[in-house]
DNA sequence: CTGGCCTATCGACAGACGTCAATGCCGTGT
DNA sequence: ACACGGCATTGACGTCTGTCGATAGGCCAG
């Protein structure tokens, strides 16, 4: 079962939600599963170095589009490997794929990285706050 | 194998680095191998629902600490677990672990998340630059 | 001193993930 | 028409990860 707290912490018990002992159900800060479930998905497209470099790549050649040989010798990893990260990005909102012929060229979505910090919880200073 | 292209791309030839076909070996946004890993460890410390959820609830509480006792409930999880998900994200350095007798106090760590997002690589428009 | 409670660690297990070789698809050039 | 080459998909394999039950360590109350 669920381990919960029958002593009421000696501390702070000023600014209680409106429960006696510690902060009952429910804290201030709530985050839905559903959005933490979807947040999550779309940070552990970043959260590999493979796709991180990726990135770096094509943010790095932004005017000129990038495809996948020329991935494979920067990153060091057979061609279905980079194409499997180029999925996993393409999928995640972060890349556009654009096959002209047999090449398939890739590029930023402009505004992806941002509105991914924009969802993190705590940071601030950019655009949507007050 | 290197599947490395042995025709040289009918677009863009104009813009090249400085070697025939294609971008050669180097392209312009190159980031090291250690750079990517590191970034990607600390972001894989993010991309979890219920690590997430923590730093949302903690984020929330700012100024009263958040123990694990309070995290269980609202997360759905067992008591270990949530101390493995907090583990994970003290040693990623999102959270500092303040023990007062029984109970451990968790806070946020305050430039944390903005570090990582001013290493999240083509994100601008935070700190660090004009 | 003893018991109870909160937290951390350990061991185990299922599922997801990253990687590559092999293969198929489809333009391109000869 | 044919062969070649870039790209995506498949299947397999080893590893990492999230989760929980059981257990151990410490602090506090009686």
């Amino acid at each position: 079962m669920n381990t919960s707290r029958t002593a009421d912490r000696p501390t702070l018990e000023l600014v209680d939600t409106g429960a006696p002992g510690c902060s009952p159900a429910e804290l201030a800060g709530a985050m839905s599963a559903e959005q933490a479930t979807d947040l999550a998905r779309t940070l552990k497209a970043l959260a590999d170095p493979a796709r991180l470099r990726v990135l770096a790549l094509v943010a790095g050649n932004e005017g000129r589009e990038v495809c996948v040989c020329d991935l494979t010798e920067p990153l060091g990893l057979a061609q279905p490997t980079v194409s499997h990260h180029l999925k996993v990005l393409v999928d995640a909102g972060f890349l556009t794929r654009d096959k002209r012929g047999v090449w398939a060229y890739f590029a930023l979505v402009p505004g992806a990285l941002d509105a991914v910090v924009d969802a993190l919880p705590g940071v601030r200073g950019r655009s949507g706050l007050s």
